[in-house]
DNA sequence: TCTTTATTTCGTTGTGCGACGAAATATCGT
DNA sequence: ACGATATTTCGTCGCACAACGAAATAAAGA
């Protein structure tokens, strides 16, 4: 019980799980969506992913090449629902956030076999500081 | 604002500190108080203390040779109030948390005088395992 | 003033985790 | 079956932090 708190409360503790969770809140997006909007290392937002998953915050979904990933509805976590009401209702005023939702536009308009392509060009940063 | 955020959600993703926030939910407590219910050695307590005074969840008050700290009412970080209610609505029915309670009880109705002499005997724990 | 003691600060040690690149796995399209 | 690519796993590095003992600080009482 006591590591089920803190497994789902260290989980919404660091800033890259939280930039997750926050465009997660628009509807489910695919891993290479998110590294796109995150400009991370698909292996680090991968593991993210998975501890946020293992925290029950959130559910994966396999469709062919892709991984799907949503905020979850019915968790394994009974801590998971009020947490993530709390993310929810906090942090819309935050620039990297509101940023994150800038970029996450463009990358939703994309087809996934465009924008996951190797080549394809990443989504700049509004503030001009380039990632990777 | 998402510093923020991380610093009080990390300080209640602890679980030593997370203790500390339910007895305190009972009420203020001193530190010797606090290190008595909790088995841990004063200097660690403090740390905790000092972490959870930073991220704006509990608040200390100085009374002669002791400190006596409580949950924040109006905090200098705005989402603690949202977590503090997280937690106030949380692990009623954990063990260890409710082990805690039952320490708490006698630590309560012994003067601090006594309580925090250097020879007191520690409260022991219901399960028997001996901390220190 | 001197002693006692509650609390904090300092320094150390061991552990956990965030970041990445490289390698492994899985699935699509040809 | 084969090559391409999305995702995960593995191994590593650097850093943050939880725990403690020892030393420093502050306040009470003799």
């Amino acid at each position: 019980m006591l590591e089920q708190f803190q497994q789902a409360s260290q989980a919404i503790a660091d800033p890259s799980r939280l930039r997750i969770l926050k465009i997660l809140e628009t509807g489910e997006l695919c891993v290479c969506q998110i590294t796109a909007v995150l400009g991370l290392a698909p292996a680090t937002v991968s593991k993210h992913l998975s501890l946020l998953r293992l925290a029950g915050l959130v559910s994966q979904r396999k469709a062919g090449r892709w991984v799907h990933y949503r905020l979850a509805n019915r968790s394994t976590n009974p801590y998971a629902p009020a947490l993530l009401r709390v993310v929810g209702s906090v942090l819309g005023d935050d620039e990297t956030i509101a940023a994150d939702l800038r970029r996450l536009e463009p990358v939703r308009e994309t087809p996934l076999e465009a924008l996951c392509a190797k080549d394809s060009d990443p989504v700049p940063r509004s503030d001009g500081i380039t990632t990777r």
